[in-house]
DNA sequence: CGCTTTTGTGCTGCCGTAGAACATAAACGA
DNA sequence: TCGTTTATGTTCTACGGCAGCACAAAAGCG
C-alpha cells in the first residue's frame, strides 16, 4: 500500500506529536531501561524537555514509571520509565486448523488468550467466524480492570481486501469474498472493527517484533509460514513489505519447475505443490493426520521415503527462496508452521542450494534459521498490529 | 539498505527543515504551477509562512520565481515558483557497450552530455574509466556560468558496494574488484566522489522521477533492464526498493527451469539465459551485431525462428515475473534495454503467462509496458540520485 | 472610477524546545 | 559522621517558528 497523501506542513504541535512518538518508541524499544535523563541521551534532547514529554506520556497512560532495583552507580537514582500496561491490542487468527484469540499489551504481555483446534477446511465461514467471536468475547471480558483495547486484528490464509475489511480468497478454507465484520458483529464492541491482515505477514510480524516497538531477533528476512499451503512475507528494516495492494508474499505459488505439476492456481509447478504440509508428508508416506513431528522422527531415523521427501522439499525451497533472495537481497531466511519444526532437516541442503543460486552468495552467506513455536503467531502479529496506532500517533490516546 | 541510524529529537530547526523540504518538492512536483499562496495551499500553511520559507528557497537559489504568462484570473496575478537552474547533478554510466556523462538541473533539462559508444567486454577499467573521465571533465568544462553541481553518481552494470564505494564484480565487463572513485581521480574536482549505483536500480530510477521529486508515469512497477544480461529493480511508491546491501533486483538470475542450461553465475536455467540480448539473438538465428532491431524486423515479417526466440523468452519472462509478482504485489512491469524495442511482441504472451501464475491476477491483471527510450538511463537515474540530496536536506545548501 | 478578488507582506501572539540554574537523592571518602 | 561528588529531576527565561490577522498591491469587472 504506497500511501499517496498530500503531505501537510509541520507546525508546533506536529514537533511535539513527533517527540512523542519517539520517545515512547524509545522506552518501548528498551522497556524498564530508560529514565527520563536516559530519554534526554537517547533523543539528543535537554533533560527539561524530555521530562516534559515523558510527564504527558505517563499522565496518559502510554508510559509508566516502574520499581527501581537496588541503586547501582553513584548520584540520585533514576525513576526506570516502562511502556504503559493499560493499552491492550485485540489479536485474532482464522486458519484451516485453528481459531485463536490474544491479547497484548504495550510490554507485548500476553493479558488473555484462548487457542481452539478445530478443522475449518471447507467449513461455513459463518460459523467460524462466530465461534471466532464466542472466543473474543471471553477474552474481552477476562482482561485485567483498566485495560484500554485501542484496536483489533484479524489474520487469515488468504487474500485479503484490507481497504474494504474483505476476505477475497482463502483456498484452503475455501472461502471467497468473506466480510469478517459483519459475521462478527454484536460479538465485539461496536467500535472494536478488526483490520484484516495475511496470515503470513502478521506471522511474519511477530518474528520481526518481540513487543511493540522492540525488535526481534531478525531484522531483514524472508519469512515462510507453513501451514496448509505455504505463505511468506519479505520483511526488511523491521517493516513487513504489503506491496501495492497488500498481496505481496505469496511464495507458495512460486514457480520451481514449469513442467511440474499443476496447482489449483491455474500454474504449474509452484512451491506448495513440493513443500507445502500435505505435499510433503504425502511425498514421504506419512498419513495426513500424523502431522511433521511424525515425518520429523522418521527422516532422522533413516527412513528412505522420509529423507527423499524432505531433500526434494529443501531443493524445491531452494530454487523458489534463491530467486526471492536474488531480487530482494534479503539473504535471511526463517521458517516457520510445520517447516520450522524441519529446519535442522532442511537447513544443511537448503542453504547448499542457495550458496551455488543466488548472485550475491559469494559475499554474503545465505541463512536459514526457524522461527519461534508459539502456536499461533498470526494472532500476536495482529496484536502487535493493532497497537501500532498507538506508537504511530500517541497524541491521539492522551487526554485533550 | 535499511538505515539503522538513531532517531533524533525534533527541534525547532528540524520543523523549518521539514517545511522547507516539503515546499522545495511540491514546487519540484508541479514546475511553474505553484505561487507563493499555492504553496500555502497545497501544505496547509498560511501564506505569510510560506511565503517566508519560499523567500529563502530563492535567495539561496533552490526555487526560481519565473515570467508570468498572460493572467487569465481576477485578482492579484500570482507569481510562479520553478525549481531552482543553477543546482545541477553529474551522472555517469559505464557499460558494455557504451560510457556516457549526462548532467541534469533541478527542473530535470540535460545542461549537457556525452555519450561514446564502444566494446567494452572484458576491458581494462583504468582505461575504460580514464575515457569516462575525460568525457566527464568536457561536460563540465561545458555547463553554463554559475551552474552549481551538488553531487554525481556513476552507474555500472554488476554489484556495487556503495558504502565502500567498489565495484565488486561486472560479469559483462569481466571486471571485479574495482575503485572507480580512484580510477577518476583527476579528471574531477575533489569534493565530487561519485556514489555507485546498479545500473537497472539507476535506470529504473530515471523511469520513476521524470524529474527530480517529479513522478514518471509510474509510481509502482517492476524494471527489467536488458543490456547484455538482464538486469531488474522494483519500485515501490516511487522508490527503487535496494534490498538490505543495495543488491537487490537480481531479475536475470531467477530461475526459470532447474533443469535449464548452466549459467556462469553457477545456477541452472536463469531468465538470462532465455531472454538475454546475446541468448535472444542466437535463439532467433540472428548475428550478434545486428542487434534487436533486426530480430523485431525479422519476427514482424512472420520469420519462424524470430517469433519462436521470442516466444520463448516471454515464456521464460513469465515464468520469473510471475514469481516476482506473486512476492511483491507489484503487478506492473515496465521493460527497458533490448526488451523496450520488443514490447510490443513480447505484450500479449507475456501478459497472459502472468495472467495464469499471478495468484492476485484475478482482482489485478498484470500489465507490460514499454520504458522511454532514452540512450543511457543509467546515467540519468544517477545524477537524479546526486540531485536527491537537495531534496533531502534543502537547508544544506542554503547559505547560513 | 470604484468594487471585488486574489496575492503578497507586515505585525503580534502562542507554542515548544534550548540552555542554565537550582533542588534532590543517592554513593563515596576522610 | 558529615561533607563531597555525581547524577537525576525541576523550574525559569530566551529564542525560533508558525498561526492568525490586518493591510498593501495588482489585477479584472461593472
Amino acid at each position: 500500500m504506497s500511501d499517496g497523501r498530500t503531505p501537510s506542513g509541520a507546525r508546533q504541535s506536529t514537533l511535539r506529536a513527533t517527540n512523542l512518538g519517539l520517545v515512547l518508541r524509545a522506552v518501548c524499544a528498551d522497556p524498564g531501561e530508560l529514565s527520563r535523563a536516559g530519554v534526554a541521551a537517547a533523543l539528543g534532547t535537554t533533560r527539561g524537555t524530555a521530562a516534559r514529554l515523558v510527564d504527558d506520556l505517563v499522565a496518559g497512560g502510554l508510559l509508566d514509571e516502574v520499581e527501581r532495583g537496588p541503586a547501582a552507580r553513584r548520584g540520585r537514582p533514576a525513576t526506570p520509565l516502562a511502556p504503559g500496561s493499560r493499552p491492550a491490542g485485540l489479536g485474532m487468527q482464522v486458519d484451516a486448523g485453528l481459531v485463536a484469540v490474544r491479547v497484548l499489551d504495550l510490554r507485548g504481555r500476553v493479558l488473555a488468550e484462548r487457542l481452539h483446534e478445530e478443522d475449518l477446511r471447507d467449513s461455513d465461514p459463518a460459523a467460524a467466524l462466530s465461534l471466532l467471536g464466542g472466543l473474543a468475547a471471553d477474552v474481552l471480558g477476562a482482561l485485567p480492570a483498566g485495560t484500554r483495547v485501542v484496536g483489533a486484528g484479524l489474520a487469515l490464509p488468504g487474500l485479503v481486501d484490507a481497504g474494504r475489511g474483505l476476505l477475497l480468497r482463502a483456498p484452503n478454507l475455501r472461502w471467497s469474498r468473506v466480510c469478517p465484520a459483519e459475521l462478527l458483529a454484536g460479538a465485539l464492541p461496536a467500535d472494536l472493527v478488526p483490520a484484516l491482515g495475511n496470515e503470513a505477514d502478521l506471522a511474519a510480524r511477530s518474528v520481526a517484533e518481540d513487543a511493540p516497538g522492540r525488535p526481534g531477533p531478525h531484522r531483514d528476512f524472508v519469512y515462510l509460514s507453513g501451514q496448509i499451503g505455504i505463505g511468506g512475507a519479505a520483511v526488511l528494516g523491521g517493516r513487513v513489505m504489503t506491496g501495492s495492494s497488500g498481496w505481496a508474499g505469496e511464495i507458495g505459488h512460486v514457480c520451481v519447475d514449469p513442467a511440474g505439476p499443476a496447482c489449483p492456481c491455474g500454474s504449474t509447478g509452484c512451491l506448495e505443490r513440493y513443500a507445502g504440509r500435505l505435499a510433503l508428508l504425502a511425498a514421504a508416506g506419512v498419513p495426513a493426520d500424523a502431522g511433521p513431528g511424525e515425518l520429523r522422527t522418521r527422516a532422522e531415523a533413516g527412513d528412505p521415503a522420509a529423507r527423499a521427501a524432505v531433500d526434494g522439499a529443501a531443493w524445491a525451497l531452494g530454487v523458489a527462496l534463491a530467486g526471492v533472495v536474488n531480487v530482494l537481497d534479503i539473504p535471511t531466511v526463517v521458517l516457520g508452521g510445520h517447516l520450522a519444526e524441519l529446519t535442522g532437516l532442511l537447513r544443511p541442503r537448503l542453504e547448499e542450494h542457495l550458496a551455488r543460486r543466488v548472485l550475491s552468495a559469494r559475499w554474503r552467506r545465505p541463512v536459514v534459521d526457524a522461527g519461534g513455536a508459539v502456536p499461533a503467531a498470526g494472532a500476536t502479529g495482529a496484536a502487535l498490529r493493532a497497537l501500532d496506532a498507538v506508537l504511530e500517533d500517541p497524541v491521539r490516546w492522551l487526554p485533550a
